[in-house]
DNA sequence: GCCGTTTTCGGCCCGACTGTTTTCAGTCG
C-alpha cells in the first residue's frame, strides 16, 4: 500500500473517531477533505509538501495542522493524535464503522445506549430485537442491519482491477441499452477516469418518458444481488460479482453537468464549485446558474467552457 | 481544521434516498 493510500485511510478513521466522539463536524470535514485530497494525489504526498514549501507555497486544504500530520506520518510512520485516538475508543467501534448504512452516528448510539463495542455483539442485539427500540431506529433498519452485517462478513469490498470492472460493466450497458426508454447511456465514476481500481459502477441515463420501467429493469438485471437503494431517479444495487452498481436517471437538458458531476473526482469538482462561485456562478450536478438562469448543462465542454476552463479527459480529472 | 479577510473570527457543497416521524437525521457519493 503507498503511503499516500495509508495515510489517506488515517485521516479518514481519524474523522471517523472523531464523528463519534462527536467532535466539531467542520473539524471532521477537514480531516475527510484532506483524505480526499490525498487519495486523489498522483505523485506521493512527502514529495508534493517537500515541494510546496521550498516555493513557500501549499496545497489547497491542507492548512499547518494537517501538514505537520503528513509530515510525522513520513517520517515516523504513525501519528501521535491517531494513535491516541484508537486508544480512546473500543477497536470494535470502528470495525463497525465498515457495515453498509451504518455510520459513525449509529456506531456512538449502539455504544451509548446498549455499550455494543462490536460487530459480534451488534448482531446479536439486532437478532434480539434490541435495536429497533433505539431514536431513529424501526424494525425495518434492523433488518437491513442484519443483511448488511451479512455482507460485511461474506462481500468482497475491496476495490476491483479496472480491467475486471470494464468485464463486469460491459454486458450491464449491452442489457440496459435494449431498455427502450432509455436515450443516452454513459459510465461514469472512477471507471470513467480509468483508475486503476473501480470501487463501484456508476451509471447515467436520460431517457424519454416514464423512469420507473428503467429504474425496474435496472434492478431486475439477473446478475443483480441485493437491492440498495430504489428510487426515481437512481437506483443502487449489488452485484454478484461483489460490486456495488449505481443507476442515475438525469434530464437530456442536465445530462452534461451530471456526466461531469458523477465522473469526480470529488475533489475535483470541489475545485469547480469554487471556481463557479469566484465567478459568480453556481454548478451543480443540474448545470450552471447565473442565478436562476441556466447557462449551461446539456454536455460537458459547456459546462467547462462556461467556467471558463479547458474540457479535460476524465483521467486527469484527480 | 482550513480559509480568507472583514487580521482574529465566522463560514465551511449539496442533493437523493431511507426510515423514521409528521419535519428530520443519518448515510452516501
Amino acid at each position: 500500500m503507498s503511503t499516500n493510500t495509508e495515510l489517506s485511510a488515517v485521516f479518514s478513521r481519524i474523522a471517523d473517531i472523531l464523528d463519534i466522539q462527536g467532535e466539531n463536524t467542520f473539524r471532521i470535514r477537514a480531516y475527510r477533505n484532506a483524505a480526499q485530497i490525498i487519495a486523489g494525489l498522483s505523485e506521493p504526498v512527502s514529495d508534493l509538501i517537500c515541494k510546496a514549501d521550498e516555493k513557500g507555497e501549499k496545497i489547497p486544504g491542507i492548512g499547518k495542522g494537517l501538514h505537520d500530520k503528513i509530515i510525522e506520518f513520513c517520517k515516523t510512520g504513525k501519528i501521535k493524535e491517531y494513535e491516541e485516538l484508537r486508544a480512546s475508543i473500543p477497536t470494535g467501534l470502528i470495525e463497525m464503522l465498515d457495515i453498509q448504512s451504518f455510520g459513525p452516528k449509529r456506531v456512538k448510539l449502539v455504544y451509548n445506549k446498549l455499550g455494543i463495542d462490536s460487530v459480534e455483539k451488534l448482531e446479536k442485539a439486532a437478532a434480539e430485537g434490541k435495536i429497533r427500540v433505539l431514536d431513529g431506529m424501526g424494525e425495518k433498519s434492523e433488518e437491513k442491519l442484519l443483511r448488511s452485517i451479512r455482507d460485511f462478513r461474506t462481500l468482497q469490498t475491496d476495490r476491483k482491477p479496472w480491467e475486471e470492472a470494464d468485464k463486469i460493466l460491459k454486458p450491464f450497458l449491452v442489457y440496459l441499452r435494449k431498455i427502450k426508454e432509455i436515450d443516452k447511456l454513459e459510465p461514469a465514476g472512477s471507471y470513467r477516469r480509468k483508475k486503476s481500481t473501480v470501487g463501484d459502477l456508476d451509471i447515467l441515463a436520460t431517457i424519454s418518458g416514464d423512469p420507473i420501467p428503467v429504474i425496474d429493469a435496472f434492478v431486475k438485471y439477473p446478475e443483480v444481488e441485493e437491492i440498495l437503494a430504489q428510487g426515481s431517479t437512481k437506483a443502487s444495487v449489488i452485484l454478484k460479482q461483489k460490486i456495488q452498481a449505481d443507476l442515475r436517471v438525469v434530464e437530456p437538458e442536465s445530462f452534461g453537468a451530471a456526466l461531469q458531476y458523477f465522473t469526480g473526482s470529488k475533489q475535483h469538482n470541489i475545485g469547480l464549485r469554487k471556481i463557479a462561485m469566484e465567478k459568480g456562478l453556481k454548478l451543480s450536478e443540474y448545470g450552471v446558474f447565473r442565478g436562476a438562469e441556466k447557462i449551461a448543462g446539456e454536455n460537458e465542454e459547456g459546462v467547462y467552457s462556461a467556467l471558463g476552463l479547458k474540457w479535460p479527459p476524465p483521467e486527469e480529472r484527480e
